[in-house]
RNA sequence: UGGGCCGUCGCCAAGUGGUAAGGCACCAGGUUUUGAUCCUGGCAUUCGUUGGUUCGAAUCCAGCCGGCCCAGCCA
């Protein structure tokens, strides 16, 4: 494990104010925090705000934070999300102090629930969901107590040992705490904390046909544990009343105390298990780390850094107001990280030939290249030159606007550390398509500057044919058209189906590596880009982790 | 409409009774061999709303308005 290199502002917000007046009132002494996903499926940016927030603190206050898996419901849970989770964990940079199952605690946790039944506050109920469910009441009325409630301690100890032994099937009994049928808060009407479920467990196998429920669960596992705030999601305040109640009549080696934060919503994504299931399963993307995912591992795919990620959940701060981040947040960071590491590089993505006709057929020359225009030490890299190369298809217009900087009919443009070009001539094939253009060079503009000092507006990327590489890019966009797709009724309408654009005839200058790389290269004037894990040497394959912010776009978009 | 929670600039967010930080976005300039980066300046007389307390209120009190969550043997 990594220690983080990423790092979390001073910034404040409430739960490291609570966190400070524990401290200062001697109430906490040490800071013991503790990520608890179900593994249930892949982590996604969801997620990662509660990692950097329980992480986070805990660092900054020299305490620990555990990982723990709240792995309470087997039918849902798998070792290979137990895997995925521990490896999305230790990119993001985070070690954890120790990294438990609430399953481990299933033997604690029966005799917890023995306690409680001798204690008079636990019972067996054995209707069925239906009636459960009708005598719960509803929103505005209360409940009834159910016909078993009544039953002495002895019966439902005998009841509660004879579920565990596996004498029942599914479904038969419930072990219900006994609190208060008519309490305005549903979640305190006498709420289930054992089912039966003959099911294989991914880490007790079958040694449970009995699984505790997430509320008897999770406190009594933060007490195990030592932790000292248990920071969980808006949904559960009403759920504390609940934590308390257990905590409270039940012996434990520690106190917890749970403390409520809004989730994260991001516009024109998804980050709820469900629907994020179903893109996979439904083949609307590739698999869980497809790059078009905000899964972790869809953005480690798509070249997302982990310290981007980690500056994201710092800047969007933690609240307990509903709010939903603008992509360009995220966009803002990620471009931010990966200007300063990113590599540069020049690859043409959508090619247009261009032949110099006053280029000797037989020459070609190097020029020098600056890997980096901010930081001298990335060095530079020679880049190859001859008679026919390759540029942006885009950056050619027959009938161009005024503003448009680079190359159409009789203009000149400067091409980036090579010469100046001016297009001579346009060559379309039969059906009225532009084929390739014939430029002319000035042979004085070499490196890219003219002695008569005059200027050109635009600068261009390109490629040595003779040179290239051949690669296919991948394009993406948004998943999404509308900014929420998840209240949609229907999120399926809003998939965008351009979402990833293939482009296979890329060409790419020979500098570029090509096979496990997972450093980002920045193709100038195109965007970051990463190779991904498919890329060979035969086929090249890269992904477009962001585009370069773009105000001749904008200007274009305004016309 | 029972209970819980939340409302500070387009989007986030500091602010904890002494006169509205910051980021993103946006706008206007400058530098630039990436229409990138970088730099400079602009961007809330007002904090959902109404009333009250106070010399003084985004901060305290009351009412109202708006939004979110809860009726799994999910987490």
């Amino acid at each position: 494990m990594s220690d983080s290199s990423a790092e979390t502002s001073d910034s404040s917000n409430f739960i490291r104010d609570i966190i400070d007046a524990d401290l200062a009132s001697g109430k906490v002494e040490k800071v013991i925090t503790r990520f608890p996903p179900e593994p249930n499926g892949y982590l996604h940016i969801g997620h990662a705000k509660s990692i950097c927030l329980n992480f986070g603190v805990a660092r900054d206050y020299g305490g620990y934070c555990n990982l723990r898996f709240d792995d309470t419901n087997p039918e849902k849970e798998s070792v290979e999300y137990v895997n995925s989770i521990r490896r999305d964990v230790e990119w993001l940079g985070f070690s954890w102090h120790s990294n438990p199952f609430a399953s481990d605690y299933f033997g604690q946790l029966y005799g917890y629930a023995l306690d409680l039944i001798r204690q008079g506050l636990a019972y067996v109920d054995s209707q069925n969901a239906d009636e459960m469910r009708e005598n719960r009441g509803t929103l505005t009325a209360p409940g009834v107590d159910s016909p078993y409630r009544e039953r002495s301690p002895e019966e439902n100890l005998q009841l509660f040992e004879a579920m565990k032994n596996d004498e029942y099937p599914d479904g038969a009994h419930v072990l219900r705490a006994k609190i208060d049928m008519q309490s305005p808060n549903i979640n305190m009407r006498d709420p289930v904390l054992y089912r039966i479920r003959h099911a294989t467990h991914h880490n007790t196998g079958d040694t449970w046909c009995i699984y505790p429920l997430y509320d008897f669960t999770h406190g009594l596992s933060d007490a195990i544990e030592g932790v000292t705030h248990s920071l969980c999601t808006l949904e559960f305040e009403d759920h504390r009343p609940l934590y308390d109640w257990i905590l409270d009549n039940l012996e434990t080696p520690s106190r917890p105390v749970q403390t409520e934060f809004a989730r994260l919503q991001l516009e024109y994504s998804l980050t709820s298990k469900r629907k994020l299931n179903m893109l996979v399963n439904e083949g609307h993307v590739s698999g869980w780390d497809d790059p078009r995912m905000l899964t972790i591992s869809g953005m480690r795919r798509r070249g997302y850094t982990p310290e981007s990620i980690v500056a994201f959940c710092d800047v969007i701060g933690v609240t307990k107001k509903y709010s939903t981040i603008e992509m360009g947040v995220l966009e803002n960071v990620l471009r931010e990280d990966l200007n300063k590491r990113a590599t540069r590089r020049m690859a043409v993505i959508n090619p247009i030939k261009v032949v110099i006709e006053n280029y000797p057929e037989d020459q070609e020359e190097y020029f020098s290249g600056a890997n980096h225009p901010q930081d001298p030490s990335y060095g530079t890299r020679e880049i190859p030159f001859s008679r026919e190369i390759y540029i942006e298809r885009d950056d050619f217009m027959e009938d161009a606007p005024r503003k448009f900087f680079r190359l159409s009919p009789g203009r000149e443009v400067r091409l980036r550390f090579a010469y100046y070009i001016t297009c001579k001539e346009v060559i379309k094939n039969d059906a009225g398509e532009i084929e390739s253009l014939v430029c002319s060079y000035d042979p004085e503009s070499r490196g890219g500057s003219s002695p008569d000092g005059r200027k050109v507006r635009g600068t261009i990327h390109w490629v040595s044919a003779r040179h290239a590489v051949n690669a296919t890019v991948n394009l993406y966009d948004r998943l999404f058209t509308t900014a929420n797709p998840g209240s949609a009724a229907d999120f399926h309408q809003a998939l965008n189906p351009d979402s990833n654009i293939v482009m296979d005839q890329a060409k790419f200058e020979p500098a570029i590596e090509l096979v496990d790389n997972p450093l980002a290269y920045q193709f100038e004037r195109l965007g970051y880009f990463i190779s991904d894990y498919d890329s060979t040497a035969q086929q090249p394959v890269f992904n477009r982790t962001m585009t370069l912010r773009d105000s001749w776009a904008k200007i274009e978009q305004s016309r």
